[in-house]
DNA sequence: CACATTTTATAGCGAGCACTAGAGAAATGT
DNA sequence: ACATTTCTCTAGTGCTCGCTATAAAATGTG
């Protein structure tokens, strides 16, 4: 939490203690070093807030399906109640002068659009999309339009805001 | 450029030294502060490589044309050669743990979506778009997509990649 | 050239950082 | 009940941060 709302630099050691309530020597002892946890962090909420993602474009029937429903998850979950504003992978590690941190989150990312991308192919492939489709552009543009609802929900955009950008984002997609 | 590249809290008064080759002192007479020095930094910015949108969307004769040239030269600014990538006033103050310095970029962010959406309502008052024409979610969609395209742009995303992420973004707009 | 003024460089201020050594408390096994 | 092992808390390590007092150098002026 401490992280996903400061992000990694900004968050120091006695801020996670203090909100741990543990003591120092208990939390190196238990995690090895501030990164080390971080990462753990990350893991816990690429399992617990970040999945949604993945679910979705396994689940629906389309990929333009499992992108809708992404694109309007992303909105509800990047403004729900009673947790930091937007997504932990996009924000935590910019700005990071430990670079191996900037990177580990900077990869998360294009993984993501890499599975969108793959989605979007085995549709091409199985004739749902278009044989014409840019699978690498529209999988970048999904995964452009989910960091800007990121941004947007840290900058003040309400759920409903954020539904309405992505209703419009999902017009482009080629008619099935 | 250090700001630039690296963000507000990660850029130190050393840093800073180094790369302008003056001491401290010199520094600190000459802006009072490093918040100062960030401040006019960005002032410089915005009038120096920020300006392109307000450009487009004064220039072009339609909120569309405006946008379409907004970001198509975004896919240019933010990944120039000999440049940091992405964009200064989305990325440098993310997870600053000096609140005034991220409210700063905040409100310019907030006041750039601002100005995109009285465009398009100008043209809706004009007839040029469609009375049904939502305004705060296109202007939202259109600054989401710049930040998006400015996240990419730091996560490797090429010129070309950023110009078919912006092709496919316009295609959200009403046909005149 | 001598002097007054500004500019610069050195060196160091207190504070907070990530991290840890060593003492004491708690828990455990017998 | 006691010894031993495990944990945990206090206190402090060296380091870098933003920032500045002081003193030397450079500059302009008669």
């Amino acid at each position: 939490m401490a992280f996903w709302e400061h992000g990694y630099e900004a968050t120091s050691v006695s801020d996670l203690t203090r909100v741990m309530d543990i003591g120092a020597p208990s939390l190196y002892a238990a995690f090895g070093d501030k990164r080390s946890l971080f990462e753990e962090v990350v893991q816990e909420y690429g399992a617990r807030y970040g999945s949604f993602g993945a679910r979705a474009l396994a689940e629906e029937p389309t990929a333009r399906a499992g992108a809708a429903r992404m694109l309007r998850e992303a909105a509800a979950e990047y403004t729900a109640p009673g947790r930091p504003h937007g997504c932990l992978v996009v924000h935590a590690a910019a700005n990071c002068s430990t670079p191996e941190v900037e990177e580990s989150l900077r990869r998360r990312r294009n993984a993501n659009i890499a599975e969108i991308k793959s989605r979007i192919e085995a549709d091409v492939a199985a004739g749902v999309l278009p044989p014409d489709t840019d699978a690498t552009a529209l999988a970048r543009h999904t995964g452009a339009m989910i960091q800007g609802m990121s941004q947007q929900a840290r900058d003040g955009a309400s759920r409903a805001e954020l539904e309405a950008l992505a209703e419009i984002a999902l017009a482009v997609w080629p008619r099935a």
